[in-house]
Formats: C-alpha cells, sequence, structure tokens
RNA sequence: GCCGAAGUGGCGGAAUUGGUAGACGCGCACGACUCAAAAUCGUGUUCCUUAGGGAGUGUGGGUUCGAUUCCCACCUUCGGUACCA
C-alpha cells in the first residue's frame, strides 16, 4: 500500500468524494426530456436488498449500463437510467420468522444500505425515479394490475384480451351460473392445483424453492397437496409470447429457452370410443401418422376416468398404485423412477383406424398436467412407450421404418419419419404425408382433428405469506368474488402478530381478523377480503414501466410518458431470468398493450445477460471424527471433511492459523494442524459467490484501497461483459497504473498541473483520435474490456511522446468519463472548465488524422510469414508483385521454383504459393 | 438423455467481414534507481530447437492461396431442462 501513499498527488478518495457530494447537490443526473432529442432508455435489473449488501459481482452490470448512460448523453440522447428495489419477498419474511423483526423494517435497513454501497461506485442514477415494490405506492398499482387482468377475457377471434365486458354471456344463465362463466373466461381465476406446502413453514413454496423435496431454507418437508390458488391464464397468450420474440434483440439462447419453455407442439386430438361404454377418451399425438401402431392406452394415475372405467378385478390394483403415485413427489415421478411402472385398469378402447380393441393402462409416465392426460402408446415409435410394453409384454407393432420394410430385430421404437407398413390401405406411403391423410381422415368421422399443445401452464399466482402483495379482490357471503373498487386501492398490508401461516395452508392475514372481515363496499352486506398474496415475481413484471412516471398518484403513468420512453433500448442483467421474469413481464405488458394502456407490444428491446462473478472458496480439511485439520496436500493420507473456511483467513492459499484459531475460539475446542513445510495450505474451488459459502468479496474495501475508478475499470477490464468469471484481484494494479500514467499526463514530475497550448503532431492527432474511434465503436458493441484496452495503448504511447498538449488531452478526458467519472470531472476542472465534463459532448474523431497513405504488407509464401515490406496504398498490384518477387528474403524462399499465383489482398497481405 | 454456451501462453483475455495468432493487463526474469527493500522506470517473455528453422488456438478430418474464424465427427467444462406424448 505503500505506493499508493507516495502517489499523493492522485488522492482519488477526495476527488471521488468531492464529486460525488457535487453530483448530488448539483442534481447533475436529473433525467431530461428536451422534445427535439431521441431518447435512450436504459434498465438494470433491479436488485432484491438482501441483508448481505453487495457483492463484487452486482456492480458488473450496473458499470456497464452507467457507462452507456453515460456516453449516451454525451451522444445527445434523453437518458432514462433509473434504479429501485424488488423489496418483497420471501428472504425478509423468513428473517421475521426467526427474529420477529417486521420485514418493512429490516428491508427498509437493506435498502439504505444498497444505496450507500451503490453511491461510492459513481453511479448515474437519477434517484428521484426510484421504486420499491413493497411501498403501498408502488403495490397500489401492481393491485390495479390484477384487477385489469380479473376484468378481462381472452378474445379467440381478435386474439387479444379485452374487458370482461364485451364477453357475450348465453342469456339463459342464472346469476350464480354467469359468475362461473365469467370465471372461466378471465384472465385470473381461481383453481384447485396441486402446490408444493411446506406445513413447518406454513406456506405453499415456489417449484424452485423445493431442492430434494425439502424446503430449500430450513430443509423442512415438503409435500404436495391440492389447493385453491389464483392462476393467470398466460397460455393465452402462448403463440404471440413465442412470435413477438422475432424481432427482439435477444440472446438467441434466451430466445430458444423462451421458446421451449413455452413448448408449442402441433399434432392431432383424436377420441378412443371405451368398449362397451358411451365413454370415450381424448388423446392428443404429435404423431398422428403412428395411429395404427397404437397397441395400448395411457391415462395418468389422476385422469378423471380411471375409477369409472377400471373393472371389479383390477380395482384393488388400480387403487393402490393411484394413492402410491398420489404420495411422489414430482422429483421422485421423474427423476428416480428410471423403470417404468403401471397397471392394466382391466377396460379396452376401440382404435379407430382398425377396429382394434387395446387395453387401457394407467402409469404415472404420464402426466394429467400436459395434453388430455391420456395417450395412445406407439411402442415402434415411441421409446418410453417401447419400453413399458416390453416389460409388460404389450405387443408391439411398426408402422413406420426407413424403407417400409419390418425390421429383422426390434431393439428399439424407430421415432424418424420414412414409410408406412402394417397400416392397413395406407401402406407404403410417405408417413409425413400420411400424417395430413389421416388427419383429414379423422375430421371426417368427426373422432379428431388438428391441434396444438403447450408446455406452459397457467401461473400460480397466490401465496400462503405474508410479505407480498395483497390480492385485491373480496369473498361475499354468497360465495361471489368481487374485486376491490379502483378507488379503493392500495389495499394495504395490515400489522400482524405472527409471520407464520395456519396449519391448514391459509395465509398469515387470514388471522387478522379485523382485516379479513369488512363490509363489501358494492352492497353494504359483510365478506372476507382475499387473504393471499402476490408472488415476488409480481412486483418485478411491470417496474420498468414505473419508472416513467414514479410518483404518479391517478394513473401507473401518464400516456405521453409511455410513448415517449417505451420501449427499454437496453436491458442488462443476469441469465437467471433468461425465463421466468422475462416471460411473466413480457406478458402483463401484453396484457396492458391490448387493454390499450401501452402503445409497444414488447417491454424489452435489447437484452444482455452479464456474466456471474463467481467466488474461489477455500477448503480446509478435517479428519473425520477429530479437531485435527490436515494441509491440502497431505489431505489423501487420511479420511477428512472438506470445510469452506472464510477467505479472509486465507492468502495465497496459505491460511492464518491464528486468525482460524480465533474465529473458532467461542466454539470451546482444541484445534490441531497437520501442516507441510511449517504451513497449512488450504484447497480451493470456484462457486457461486454466497455468503454461506465464506466467499464472498465485497466492493468496499477494493474501492478503499483503489478507489470507485479503478474498481469500474477492472471490472470493465476483466474480460467481457456476457462471460462468467471468477473473482479475483490480480490484475488489478494494471488498471490502477493505468490511471496514474493518465493522471500523469497533466502533471509534472512534482505533480503539479501541467498542460501546453502547443499545436500536437500529426502523430500525437492519429494516437488521439484512433482512440476516440476504437472506444466509440467499442461502447456501441457493449465491449469494455477492449475499450479499457485501447485507452491503455493511448495512455502508453502519449507517455512515450512526452504529450501534454490541451488539444490532444481535453477530448481524451471526455471520452474516459463514462469509464472513470470521478478523475474525469477533477482534471476537466483542472483544465479550466465550469461546466461538468458529464454534460460535455462526445467527442468526434477526424478520419484525416487516421488515413495511411502506406501499408506495412506480411509478405507469406505458402501461407507461412517470411518477409515484411511497405507499400503505398495506391501501387498497382503489378508493381507490388515485381517488389516482392525481387526481395532477397523472399528470393532466397522461392529460389528455384517458379511462382504459380500471386495473390494481393490490398490493405491486407501478400500470399505466394509456390 | 435433450437444448445452449465455451475450450487460445504460467493467468485474465485480444484478433469486429476467412488475411501478420497471442493486442492490453497480470505474473515471471533481467536491468536502472537504492546501503537495502518496496514503489517507480526500462528490456524481455507461446513452446521446441542442432539457432537454419519447426510446431502451435480442445482432438481428428475437410473446404481454401490462406482457417481461432466456415463444414463434418469426436472429447472436455460450464449453464438450462427433465418421461411434454
Amino acid at each position: 500500500m505503500n505506493h499508493i501513499l507516495k502517489m499523493a498527488e492522485f488522492k482519488f478518495a477526495d476527488i471521488e468524494k468531492k464529486w460525488q457530494k457535487y453530483w448530488l447537490e448539483k442534481d447533475i443526473y436529473k433525467t431530461k426530456t428536451d422534445k427535439d432529442k431521441p431518447k435512450y432508455y436504459i434498465l438494470d435489473m433491479f436488485p432484491y436488498p438482501s441483508g448481505q449488501g453487495l457483492h463484487v459481482g452486482h456492480p458488473l452490470g450496473y458499470i456497464a449500463t452507467d457507462i452507456v448512460a453515460r456516453y449516451k448523453r454525451m451522444k445527445g440522447f434523453n437518458v432514462l437510467h433509473p434504479m429501485g428495489f424488488d423489496s418483497f419477498g420471501l428472504p425478509a419474511e423468513q428473517y421475521a420468522i426467526e427474529t420477529g423483526r417486521h420485514p418493512a423494517d429490516t428491508t427498509r435497513e437493506n435498502i439504505e444500505r444498497f444505496k450507500e454501497q451503490l453511491s461510492v461506485l459513481g453511479f448515474s442514477y437519477d434517484w428521484s425515479k426510484e421504486v420499491r415494490t413493497s411501498e403501498p405506492d408502488y403495490y397500489r398499482w401492481t393491485q390495479w394490475i390484477f384487477l385489469k387482468l380479473f376484468n378481462s377475457y381472452y378474445d379467440k377471434k381478435e386474439n387479444k384480451a379485452l374487458p370482461i365486458e364485451n364477453l357475450k354471456i348465453p342469456s339463459d344463465l342464472t346469476d350464480s351460473e354467469k359468475e362461473s362463466y365469467l370465471a372461466m373466461y378471465r384472465l385470473a381465476y381461481q383453481d384447485d392445483i396441486m402446490v408444493n406446502w411446506c406445513p413447518m413453514l406454513g406456506t405453499v413454496l415456489a417449484n424452485e424453492e423445493v431442492i430434494g423435496g425439502v424446503s430449500e431454507r430450513g430443509g423442512y418437508p415438503v409435500v404436495r397437496k391440492p389447493m385453491k390458488q389464483w392462476m393467470l391464464r398466460i397460455t393465452a397468450y402462448a403463440d404471440r409470447l413465442i412470435e413477438d420474440l422475432e424481432d427482439l434483440e435477444w440472446p438467441e439462447s434466451i430466445k430458444l429457452s423462451q421458446k421451449n419453455w413455452v413448448g408449442r407442439s402441433t399434432g392431432a386430438e383424436v377420441d378412443f370410443s371405451v368398449k362397451d361404454s358411451n365413454d370415450f377418451i381424448r388423446v392428443f399425438t404429435t404423431r398422428p401418422d403412428t395411429l395404427f401402431g397404437a397397441t395400448y392406452m395411457v391415462l395418468a394415475p389422476e385422469h378423471p376416468l380411471v375409477s369409472k372405467i377400471t373393472t371389479h378385478e383390477r380395482r384393488q390394483k388400480v387403487d393402490k398404485y393411484i394413492s402410491r403415485a398420489g404420495q411422489k413427489s414430482d422429483l421422485e415421478r421423474t427423476d428416480l423412477e428410471k423403470t417404468k411402472t403401471g397397471e392394466f385398469t382391466g377396460a379396452y378402447v376401440i382404435n379407430p383406424v382398425n377396429r382394434q380393441e387395446i387395453p387401457i393402462w394407467i402409469s404415472d409416465y404420464v402426466l394429467i398436467s400436459y395434453g388430455t392426460g391420456a395417450i395412445m402408446a406407439v411402442p415402434g415409435g415411441d421409446q418410453r412407450d417401447f419400453e413399458f410394453a416390453k416389460k409388460f409384454n404389450i405387443d408391439i407393432t411398426e408402422v413406420i421404418t426407413p424403407d417400409g420394410k419390418p425390421s429383422k430385430m426390434l431393439e428399439q421404437a424407430y421415432p424418424g419419419e420414412g414409410i408406412m407398413l402394417n397400416s392397413g390401405e395406407y401402406n407404403g406411403m410417405d408417413s409425413l404425408r400420411f400424417k395430413q391423410v389421416i388427419v383429414e381422415w379423422l375430421v371426417k368421422q368427426g373422432i379428431g382433428k388438428a391441434s396444438v399443445n403447450y408446455k406452459l401452464r397457467d401461473w400460480v399466482f397466490t401465496r400462503q405469506r405474508y410479505w407480498g402483495e395483497p390480492i385485491p379482490l373480496i369473498h361475499t357471503e354468497d360465495g361471489k368474488v368481487v374485486a376491490v373498487p379502483e378507488e379503493d386501492l392500495p389495499v394495504v398490508l395490515p400489522d400482524v402478530d405472527s409471520f407464520t401461516g395456519t396449519k391448514e395452508g391459509d395465509s398469515p392475514l387470514a388471522k387478522v381478523d379485523s382485516w379479513v372481515n369488512i363490509i363489501n363496499p358494492v352492497d353494504g352486506k359483510p365478506a372476507k377480503r382475499e387473504t393471499n398474496t402476490m408472488p415476488q415475481w409480481a412486483g418485478s413484471c411491470w417496474y420498468y414501466l414505473r419508472y416513467l412516471d414514479n410518483h404518479n398518484t391517478r394513473e401507473f403513468a401518464t400516456k405521453d410518458k409511455t410513448d415517449y420512453w417505451l420501449p427499454v433500448d437496453l436491458y442488462i442483467g443476469g441469465a437467471e431470468h433468461a425465463v421466468l421474469h422475462l416471460l411473466y413481464a413480457r406478458f402483463w405488458h401484453k396484457v396492458l398493450y391490448d387493454l390499450g394502456y401501452i402503445q409497444q407490444k414488447e417491454p424489452f428491446k435489447k437484452l444482455i445477460n452479464q456474466g456471474m462473478i463467481q467466488g474461489r472458496s477455500s477448503f480446509v480439511y478435517r479428519i473425520k471424527g477429530t479437531n485435527k485439520y490436515v494441509s491440502y496436500n497431505l489431505k489423501n493420507e487420511h479420511e477428512v471433511d472438506a470445510i469452506h473456511v472464510d477467505i479472509n483467513l486465507v492468502k495465497d492459499d496459505m491460511l492464518d492459523i491464528e486468525a482460524f484459531k480465533k474465529s473458532r475460539s467461542g466454539k470451546q475446542e482444541v484445534v490441531e494442524f497437520i501442516l507441510e513445510d511449517g504451513k497449512y495450505i488450504c484447497g480451493h474451488e470456484i462457486e457461486k459467490m454466497s455468503k454461506s459459502l465464506l466467499n464472498v468479496v465485497t466492493p468496499d474495501a477494493i474501492i478503499e484501497k483503489y478507489g470507485a475508478d479503478t474498481f469500474r475499470l477492472y471490472e470493465m477490464f476483466l474480460g467481457p461483459l456476457e462471460q462468467s468469471k471468477p473473482w479475483n484481484t490480480n490484475g488489478i494494479d494494471g488498471v490502477f497504473k493505468f490511471l496514474r500514467k493518465f493522471w500523469n499526463l497533466f502533471h509534472d514530475a512534482h505533480g503539479i498541473f501541467e498542460v501546453s497550448d502547443e499545436k500536437p503532431t500529426v502523430n500525437e492527432f492519429k494516437i488521439a483520435h484512433k482512440t476516440i474511434k476504437k472506444v466509440q465503436e467499442d461502447i456501441e458493441r457493449l465491449s469494455f474490456n477492449t475499450a479499457v484496452s485501447a485507452f491503455m495503448i493511448c495512455v502508453n504511447e502519449l507517455t512515450a511522446t512526452k504529450c501534454h498538449k490541451r488539444e490532444i488531452l481535453e477530448p481524451l478526458v471526455i471520452a474516459l468519463s463514462p469509464f472513470a467519472p470521478h478523475m474525469a470531472e477533477e482534471l476537466w476542472e483542472k483544465l479550466g472548465h465550469s461546466s461538468t465534463v458529464t454534460g460535455s459532448d462526445f467527442p468526434s474523431y477526424n478520419e484525416e488524422y487516421l488515413r495511411e497513405d502506406t501499408h506495412e504488407y506480411p509478405i507469406s509464401i505458402n501461407g507461412k510469414l517470411r518477409a515484411k515490406m511497405t507499400f503505398a496504398l495506391d501501387m498497382p498490384n503489378d508493381d507490388i508483385e515485381k517488389q516482392v518477387l525481387a526481395n532477397e528474403v523472399i528470393k532466397k524462399w522461392t529460389e528455384g521454383k517458379t511462382p504459380k499465383k500471386v495473390i494481393i489482398v490490398p490493405r491486407r497481405i501478400v500470399n505466394i504459393v509456390v
């Protein structure tokens, strides 16, 4: 740290504090909306304010967006660059359950901590635009959007959502029938579904909150349980969610994940009638062309017809299978069960194409939640059916082979296309053609039709939790559900004594009688509030809209603001949101678009996923059953447990034994060590950066040591934004040195400011202008690491020419300011400006200075570099060829051979083929 | 299993349209300054080499005058997904 103290003239800590204060006091980053300027909306995925604060991974994307925001402002755009907090969520509530502290209090404290940490990084956020999803002013409009969903239906003809009033209701319905009719169409509706219920936590958990059958937090058992939940009809938007991806500038991989998640598949629905019964069973298949090969049928154990069709003799076994399947979690049903199980129901259906009677089985490899919950099994064409048929000795009929001839040894299903066989009059037909023919036939018979299915399910939108948006609905005494009138929003979260739900699965809110029991404002009769709350995704579904007009108390945002600012031009955040957040937000956006509240069909035009910054965990190795720790290279001689050790106790993989002992001193144990060469060497591994893995590095210490400008520059210099990489500070001296060298261009050897007005040389102009060009291009393509590198080259070259000239340095200060805003402001001031560098125009480069008259050509023979020669760019190829062949070195290599061909690519290369 | 991303010096990485592979930085080595060390500055730094050269971007093949870049097959790592009929 000596070297930092010695460079007393570059006092980054003072400089950074000074300018942060200045920016704040002068309100420099207030969003401007000059009507004659183009707009640029640049958005960060806002953080959940966890109690752990920021680690070095968080700012990566924020630094990138800050650079772009500053750059775009200097390029003449009105820039909107806001920040806020996704402040409803599980951790705060779990913390409340454990400590009794109110989530509102801990959340507020955490946000303050986050904002403090963000402020020292010198970001140019307009904090007057801040939103917090857990504030009533904000969630009032989350609730309002929910009511829009509740009061809308999806009109299939117009292919858009419309107000529920537009829905034509059959005239012969009673009042309560009308209600249930509407409920079938509303975009928000109630349904009984299977949820992950955690009795110990007293709440349902999202799928991603359940790991290996136990809760992620606490490790409590989770059971599958049917519960009434509010659902959002996202499936109505399935096609549009796929189609509209087309025009988005998103990573192809993200588009693909979204497509796969929606999982559109086309095929046909076919009705099979049950033998000796009026019932029929509908199946969905993507391969109607294999209909002749259907030799049995499988129902999901939960299929409603199972109990009806099961014969007396089979009932006991079938019931037993159903109850066993019901107890299994989804995980057990899928992952662990490699061999197929099932039971025969005793019943048969008729295959409509060949009148064959085929047995009906039940098996949990068929899911009730996909398609119709029933399949026609074609063991000849589907590997799963094949395995099942083999196990239970069911007929296997080949109906498609590549050549239309039966295969000799049938060892697996053939799922491809080919020529039909064993298919009656259609034998010999191409299977693709037959697919169309058979669907037409099914339609004519009235027993089937072409059909589309989706993997996407409707969105389970309720949680039995406290710390979320209350759902603004009222349950009347006669069993109706009505919306809270818009003017009564927000429905504010009441205070509670206990943050846990009930054993029966009600939300903690259900225990607050004074809140639950109300007078229905519509008819004046007693009624009860809905006590479930919304999932954490709700608030983040639309926050980018609220930034536009966050203080508006009459609308979520005015039309002129949404018209001007939307869509988001650049959205940067982690890839972990590739599917859910981005899909949910697009869905809500489209609903608001359909209902006419916004004019753009997609919210985020360009999306970039920043890579994850991983942590480097350190390990110590404890001999099993002892308190003896053995050094890394000796651990194989013992049976050991690898234990994470706080990386702050480790330097260069060497454990600070005294500090380690101290950290364990509370545990009353005698710790022993087995050392190598008198040292304890730790093991290491690259893992996610997380407090529980003791590998978290925070920006705080680095900023203290090097300053925010260095930190910003270093995170950008680490590598491409989109690439994941483990954190290490090995190279940070390099960018720190660079900043000091840049600083020194403005100062003499004694640290006195010294910039001359001397006319620069052509070479100096060239250095500056090629740098500006490169930096501009690199920012535009978000290649920040190469931009930093260009600055380094520039500074090295200017240092070599001892250039201290204003005409060169001034534009470079502006160009550097998006990356290192504090130092840039300081130098800008020293250059005598009274305005901020932040408000300057980005320098333009002059092609004049970059023009080359000559080019140094690499001369290669058969692709191998042999010499270099410089030629004027306007020299004819013939002359170049003559000179090259006359060159001594080249002569030596071509000696005795005649060149077959000489390839001259202007400004590139000369290649001689011999 | 399926889908996706990526494999380049001791390390992070660069090469934007098929045209000098290894920019820039770290580290390391040597030198200058110093009583010395640190810091700073300078020089060098892909590997092999018999010093002529030769090899080289995960592996093997292909297209091309020329391939990190395009095509085929394979290997490894990371991420997503999980019987979706």
